[in-house]
DNA sequence: ATAGGGTTAG
């Protein structure tokens, strides 16, 4: 029976490797050699010159048996603990390295994995279903999927039996890939081999799913195994509302959560995590406690996840003093403050342009070790935005010297500060080195040139960059086509912007209520008040709703053409949807009563209690 | 001993 199945899976799947040699040990054919480490070279020389031979001493069996409990402080205690062990006789068995490589995966070691595989193969130890269910995570994890399905073909050929494990983990490579389709055809390849999806399978599908924006599907596919009776657990529950709440339904989130509660699936840590940042990314405060609360009543702790996110929403809403308190409580509950809980406080200081207290953090977390290339980023954004660009630039030169290579976010940042002080040369530089450090320019990045080169009132430039962008793989989007519009508009020419406008709907985008705002600032500017409102009332019906911002560039393109009743009617209608006059609206409002027009009575009239015009 | 869900930067 098992045969079959595997003669259907040796059928059905089509895999090229399967189909090769084995001579050789498995990941030497791979060509794995790019995946050796220094500290690989370290451990087969060694290997080769001298292993202990005699009796373990007392010290042998310590280092045993630390091996064999696998629990290292970190990489490097790590290693350094399999460096030893592999100079002992009798080496351990497949099952204690299969240990070591999981604690290794669960520090996110992966290319470290696939190194050591290699080493402990060459050792003469045979790899089992267990170590390779491993080294396909790997290659997943590191999106090679297509070497996981090599050493799946490997399996096959060599006679080992892939049991459930195996199946998912490729199942979860592909799916981490993208490749849904692919996923679901291989699963159809796995019940035609005879072997049943369980929980794990369905769950990695739907979160394969939520991830690519596909919660609709997911919540099918959610019935779908009940149909099936296939029961869903507390983390496919997780992922779908997740998902929800990324995508701002948090309504729905509660509902399904209610839903599982109702089947008695008890929600976890992670479950309630993933809700209250849903609801503190709403500002939904008040809930979120509440919900903290929901939780530790049922006794779940938060942990550092939890903390970490009340932390960044706190800073990002500018309660960065509240933030420090939460740092107090989880140390008080017995959790570390990590790297990310001080990258977000960071963070929360440059946000309200307290750089020296975002400094000091920074060297706090230098002093500890717990620096991270996120910290650097952040602090060289701080910097930036605080119009310090040397200092920025200094600590972008200081990066590789301690360890930590910028990325496209680093130069990102960097650039556009250059960008905002002037320094377009530089700008160009840095860009070039980035391109030429392997770094594959993004679409935002390119957004951030378009920016500056439109700042910079070189539209020509701009033009062309967009029409290069347009030629490669990286297609404008509509955030490269509202910078373009607000370039053109800026320099009067309003005819190219309306046709920038009609050729982001005719590519099948959707404007922002940047885009809409632009665009209307631009009309109203040039007088065309009848297009501008035109495109105003338009907004709704392509389900884009006016903010607080548009209402006001419309109504200032009203008064300033002196249509004081179109003006005053959609200030009333802005403040019956809870927006107010910003400060340009009331000078414009109160300069024109200043000049004995009845507007400002007229609104304070119609605005019950004067919200919509602020004047002190 | 192997699979699935949550946090930070442009």
């Amino acid at each position: 029976m098992i045969v079959t199945a595997k003669l259907r899976l040796m059928k059905t799947m089509c895999f090229a490797s399967a189909f090769r040699s084995f001579r050789f040990p498995l990941l030497r054919e791979l060509g794995m050699g790019n995946f050796q480490s220094p500290t690989l070279l370290f451990t087969c020389s060694f290997h080769s010159s001298s292993r202990a031979t005699s009796a373990h001493t007392h010290k042998d069996a310590s280092l045993i048996s630390k091996f064999n409990s696998a629990s290292f402080r970190d990489v490097d205690d790590a290693l350094a603990s399999f460096n030893h062990i592999i100079l002992m006789h009798p080496l351990p068995s497949i099952v204690e390295f299969g240990r070591f490589l999981s604690a290794l995966v669960r520090m996110k070691q992966y290319q470290t994995v696939i190194c050591l595989s290699r080493t402990i193969e060459s050792l003469g130890i045979s790899h089992n279903v267990y170590s390779l269910a491993i080294l396909i995570n790997c290659f997943c994890r590191l999106h090679l999927v297509d070497f996981g399905f090599s050493i799946f073909g490997k399996i096959l050929k060599f006679g080992l039996e892939p049991d459930i494990v195996t199946f998912n983990t490729l199942i979860n490579g592909l799916c981490l890939e993208g490749k849904i389709n692919r996923a679901v055809d291989f699963v159809n390849d796995m019940v035609a081999g005879g072997y049943q999806p369980n929980v794990c399978t369905y769950t990695v599908i739907v979160s394969g799913l939520c991830k690519f924006g596909k919660t609709n599907v997911a919540i099918w596919l959610l019935k779908e195994m009940i149909e099936r009776g296939c029961e869903p657990n507390a983390v496919t529950y997780t992922a779908i509302i997740d998902a929800l709440c990324k995508d701002k339904l948090v309504a729905e989130a509660v509902s399904l959560f209610s839903q599982m509660r109702d089947k008695r699936i008890s929600p976890n840590v992670i479950t309630y995590t993933c809700l209250i940042h849903g609801l503190c990314n709403l500002g939904k405060w008040s809930q979120a406690r509440a919900l903290l609360k929901e939780m530790v009543g049922h006794n779940i702790s938060p942990n550092i996840f939890t903390f970490n996110i009340l932390i960044d929403s706190l800073c990002k809403e500018g309660l960065v003093s509240n933030a420090q308190s939460i740092i107090k409580i989880m140390i008080q509950s017995g959790v570390e403050p990590n790297a990310v809980s001080y990258n977000s406080l960071m963070d929360g200081y440059c946000l309200r342009s307290q750089l020296d207290e975002a400094i000091q953090i920074f060297d706090l977390m230098v002093h500890n070790g717990i620096v991270d290339a996120f910290s650097y980023s952040i602090l060289i954004n701080g910097y930036c935005k605080s119009k310090r660009i040397d200092e920025a630039m200094q600590l972008f030169g200081e990066m590789p010297q301690k360890g930590f290579l910028p990325d496209t976010i680093t130069y990102t940042t960097l650039i556009q500060g250059l960008w905002n002080a002037g320094k377009a040369r530089t700008a160009h530089v840095l860009f070039n080195n980035m391109c030429s450090h392997g770094h594959q320019p993004d679409i935002i990045i390119f957004s951030t040139l378009l920016e500056g080169l439109c700042k910079q009132g070189d539209l020509d430039e701009a033009l062309t960059l967009f029409k290069a962008m347009e030629k490669s793989q990286l297609k404008p989007n509509h955030v490269s086509y509202t910078i373009l519009i607000d370039g053109v508009c800026k320099a009067g020419k309003l005819h190219d912007a309306k046709e920038f406008f009609s050729r982001l709907f005719e590519k099948g985008l959707q404007p922002n209520v940047y885009t809409y705002s632009i665009i209307i600032k631009g009309l109203c500017k040039k007088g065309l008040l009848d297009e501008a409102y035109k495109v105003f009332r338009g907004m709704e019906d392509s389900g884009c709703l006016p903010d607080g911002c548009c209402y006001n560039v419309i109504i200032q393109g009203f008064l300033r053409h002196a249509d004081v009743p179109k003006a005053s009617k959609l200030i009333e209608e802005m403040v019956g949807k809870g927006f107010s006059a910003d400060a340009t609206t009331t000078k414009l409002v109160l300069c024109l009563s200043r000049n004995g027009h009845p507007i400002l009575r007229k609104l304070r009239n119609q605005s019950k209690g004067f919200k919509g015009v602020n004047v002190k």
